[in-house]
Order: C-alpha cells, then structure tokens, then sequence
DNA sequence: CGTCGTATTGGCCTAAAGTCCAATAGCGTC
DNA sequence: GACGCTATTGGACTTTAGGCCAATACGACG
C-alpha cells in the first residue's frame, strides 16, 4: 500500500571496495537503503527478487562481467533495474546493455548529482514494474479459483458470446451457463461484463 | 494489407557523400529502397511521416547533428526508427541516443551483416508501430463518427454501469439511452460489450 | 459409506438490454 | 419560411441475463 520507494534498496556490486565505500556513502547520504558486493556472484547469491530497488553495476570484474549479470537477472525472470558505472566501457557495451533495459550507463568518474538522478529513474522504472506485476499476479491467483468449467464459460463471456452460444459450444443449456457465470463474477470479484473484460485483458493476455 | 516491408524505404542521411555512395550500394543490394540526404535539413524537408521506412543517421555534421534530428522527429511525431553509424561517437552519445529509442547505434566502419541486420530490426519495428498506430486512427475514426450524446452513452457502458444509472447522470430516461447505445455499437461495428471495451481500451485510453 | 466440491438442470420470477415504429426539436439550405 | 437532415426522445414488445430455491449425478477423501 506504501509508495515503492520507502524500503527501497540500491545495490551497489563492484570489485574495487573504494568504490563501494565512496558510492555507499554517497547513495547513503542521499537517503536510500544501500547494499554493497565485491562480487557478481555475491550478489546472485543473496539476491531476492521481491526486493525492490535498483542496481549499480560496474562493468568489468572477475569473473562474470556486468553484462552478463544483466543477462543471468534477466534469465532468472529478476528484472531489477540496472544502472552501469563503470571505467572502462565502450560503445559496443554501452549500447548492449541499454539493448537489454539498463537505465543509463555511466562512466566513473561520474557526478554525484548525475548518478542520483539515475538512481532515482531506476527505482521509478522499478516501482512501476512491480506496481503492474503485483496486479498481475492478483489476477492470476483469481483466475486460479475458477474451475475448469468456469473458465471455459468465462472465454466465451469475454468473447461477447451469448449464453446461448456458449451453451451449445459446451454442450449444455443456457441455465447452466448462468450459473456458471454468475460464479465466475463473483469469483473474480467484477459486476459487469466490461470489468470483467479489463481484468483479463491485464491478466498478461493484452501483456 | 501487405506486410510493411514490400515498400520500406531505408533513409540515408550523412554528410559525406562517400559513405552515402557506398551504404546505399549496400543497402540497395539487399533488396531496400533508399533515399539519401546530404544533411539532416534535407532530409527534414522532404520526410513524409506516412512513408514506413527507417533512417541510417550518421550523428556528426555540420547544423544539426544527428541527436537533434533525432529529436526535432520525435518532436514533430515523427517515429521513424533510427540507427546511428558514426565514426566519432562516443558513450554518453550512444547512450543518449539509445534512450531517446534509437535502434542501435553503430560506429564506423561497420561490417555490412551488422548494419543489414539492424535495418531489419528497424524495419520490424516500424512495421509494428504502424500497425499499432494505424489500428488506433482507425479507431479514433469510429469514435469521431459518434454524437457528443452517443460518445457519453459510451462512457457509461464501458464504465459498466447500467443503462437506468447513465440516464439518471445523463439527465434523461433509459430507454433514450438503449436507443444511443444500440447506435453507439452499430456506428462502432461492435456486437458486445467485451468487444466495445476492448476497442476503447486500444483507442489509446490503455495508454 | 457419508460428505464435500463440482457440474448439471429445472422452475419461477425480476431486471436489463435490444428492436420496431413513431414523434419531437434544432439547424442549415434554398 | 418550407424542406431535409440529424439528434433526441418515447412506447410497446421480445430477447437475454440474473437471482433464488431445489434437485440429481459423479468423483475424491476420509
């Protein structure tokens, strides 16, 4: 019910731990939650998905460099909004991880302010997904109290048949459609056929 | 009703007529129409927004460069895919580019596979966004032939309310409101209610 | 075997939506 | 000002959807 931000977290994953002090504790200062790790790995380790926030990567460490983190978060369905900061980067790699949904990729020495700023777009961009994942997941664990019938006679509702048609597609009367339906409103907690509409739309059917 | 493809045209845009010569022989080759424009003014002058197609820009010449092309188009609701092939760029360049949505950003040289491979992309993309904004015209179109009356009897039934509720708001009774809606789905072309909110919900009120 | 959940069907009745036909009101053209 | 067009509004009637109560059938579970 709170905003995304309050409990928000910036990760900060570098292997250079001056780094990791001179960022936390400006991140820190900013007013934020901070979260350091000397390692790729490190971080995969104890990352927990349903944690919101934002990562601040830098791009060239042993081991598992930050683009290919990206790609593992991205596999592993953790779609964390990232932010590199790094040293040594160039084009290739700067429009690489932009191709693949960073939120900005920056070079070190970076601003303080800019870095904030970015910051603060990952975590907007992070609390909006989740925001539309929380809605979507409401969904689906309604739809998942439906019996197989039920939501048979609710594709054929939300197709704009009549309970007639439907009737005759499942081999049944019109009455046991009712009362297939009316369970199906109740259920999914809706009062009218448009309501019913735009929750299946978000259902992930319309993405 | 053909695929976007068919009449594609690969826009050109570089300041060395060289390049121009060249990446057009290249293109051509693969089977693309090409335009060539020796300055993003030129090109400015001539674009039709209506012409689906993509645009190989170049980002350091004299004038405009091609940030601000890109920005003056998304100014003007130009969307036209863009893929920048510079010779002088640089991150926070490549950067800025990808996130005001450039396809790819590509330094020269570039090997032809790679840039054959993001005009298809840019292509793709196009397409998609022309579908996507002709289905919403379309609809907007439908919507335009509705009378202000109609358009408020919409509301109402894709609110889910019921016909006596729209009348009681509306100020009248509901059997004036059936007559609007039975109107309202016929100037639509809709025979549901699911259908009606589904059209409304891509007239660009779903974002 | 009894119970629970699901699917099915029926009757009866109310409410809501849609259709056909008709009338009124406003607005612009000639 | 008459005429034509459209928007708007009603009345009578049919179709569809929904509510309430009841009943049967079937499979899973204890």
């Amino acid at each position: 019910m709170n905003t995304p931000a309050p409990t928000a977290t910036v990760f900060l994953v570098d292997d250079d731990p001056s780094v990791l002090r001179a960022v936390g504790r400006l991140v820190r200062s900013a007013g934020w939650n901070v979260a350091t790790f000397n390692s790729p790995q490190e971080f995969l380790a104890q990352q927990n998905p349903d944690a919101p926030g934002c990562l601040v990567l830098d791009m060239t460490m042993p081991g598992l460099n930050g683009l290919e983190l990206q790609q593992a978060l991205t596999r592993t369905g953790n779609r964390l909004s990232i932010i590199f900061l790094t040293g040594h980067g160039d084009i290739p790699m700067s429009v690489s991880a932009m191709k693949s949904g960073a939120v900005d990729f920056l070079s070190k020495p970076c601003p303080d302010e800019k870095l904030l700023e970015s910051i603060r777009q990952a975590l907007a961009r992070d609390g909006q997904f989740r925001l539309k994942r929380a809605s979507e997941t409401a969904v689906a664990a309604l739809l998942a109290k439906l019996t197989p019938r039920e939501h048979e006679v609710m594709l054929g509702v939300v197709a704009g048949k009549l309970n007639k048609h439907i009737a005759a597609e499942l081999g049944t009367v019109e009455k046991t459609i009712k009362v297939h339906r009316g369970r199906v409103m109740e259920k999914l907690c809706v009062d009218s056929v448009a309501d019913l509409v735009r929750l299946t739309e978000r259902a992930g059917w319309g993405k």
